[in-house]
DNA sequence: AAGGGCAACAACCGCCACCTT
DNA sequence: CAAGGTGGCGGTTGTTGCCCT
């Protein structure tokens, strides 16, 4: 599962790591820590550039990473993530201890966004029938149910977009708060909703990158 | 048994933001 | 303020192994 080695104009080597290598890396590092990735590969004695060992060490070698299959738990918690930010692979990876943002985008593009795509189609099925109804769609309270039918506020956001109640609404953080006036948010999670405590971790940023895509 | 296609994953590449000088 | 260096991030590629015909 890996690349055939070569050696780059400069010197430095590509390709798969040797267990010779990862041994050198890991030794150093856990002694002297990673004061500068650049220096690290030549203290170490490993003849690789300073963000392959870099990458090396976030990914593989880290005391802490894990290296198993990704648990239904995990699973669950990428996809109810990136439902929210989008592709944060770093943001994601920081709510999953032991796995790397890089481990966590493979694993998304190998498993999870066909699951999500096949999820996005059924959902448009799904949006033709609100657009017929669209019209009646004028309050808050109609709102409310149509985002617990439609499972996801910023597909609700970009079909409303298209409405005229969109422009009723300054923002997607001025329609959220119309929705829920209660300490309570909603967000969506899976395919059932879950109550979010407002202000929650989560909530902010996407809510803050909502706003930033519609302007 | 062979080989073609696809899935899985490690690693590379380019860009960007931040920091230092 | 500008320029250069560095780390970090996300997209993409390349290789291997497995499965199916």
């Amino acid at each position: 599962m890996s690349r055939t080695s070569n050696i780059t104009k400069n010197g430095m080597k590509k390709g798969p790591w040797s267990k010779e290598e990862d041994d050198k890396l890991k030794a150093y590092i856990q002694r002297y820590g990673h004061w500068n990735w650049r220096e690290i590969p030549r203290f170490a004695g490993v003849s690789r550039c300073g963000k392959s060992c870099r990458l090396r060490w976030m990914n593989y070698l880290r005391p802490n990473v894990k290296h198993g299959n990704f648990t239904k738990q995990e699973e669950e918690q990428i996809l109810e993530l990136h439902s929210k930010i989008g592709n944060k692979w770093a943001t994601i990876a920081a709510q999953l201890p032991g796995r790397s943002d890089n481990k966590i985008k493979n694993y998304w593009h190998t498993h999870l966004r066909k699951r999500v795509v096949k999820k996005d189609d059924d959902q448009n099925e799904n949006k033709i029938v609100h657009d017929e109804t669209s019209e009646s769609v004028n309050d808050p309270s109609t709102l409310i149910s149509l985002v617990q039918d439609n499972d996801d506020i910023e597909a609700l956001w970009a079909t409303l977009s298209t409405e005229s109640i969109a422009s009723s609404y300054s923002s997607s953080a001025e329609l959220s708060s119309t929705m829920f006036n209660s300490s309570d948010c909603l967000v969506s999670s899976g395919d059932s909703m879950q109550t979010y405590t407002h202000g929650d971790f989560w909530t902010d940023p996407f809510l803050a990158d909502f706003d930033a895509i519609r302007s």
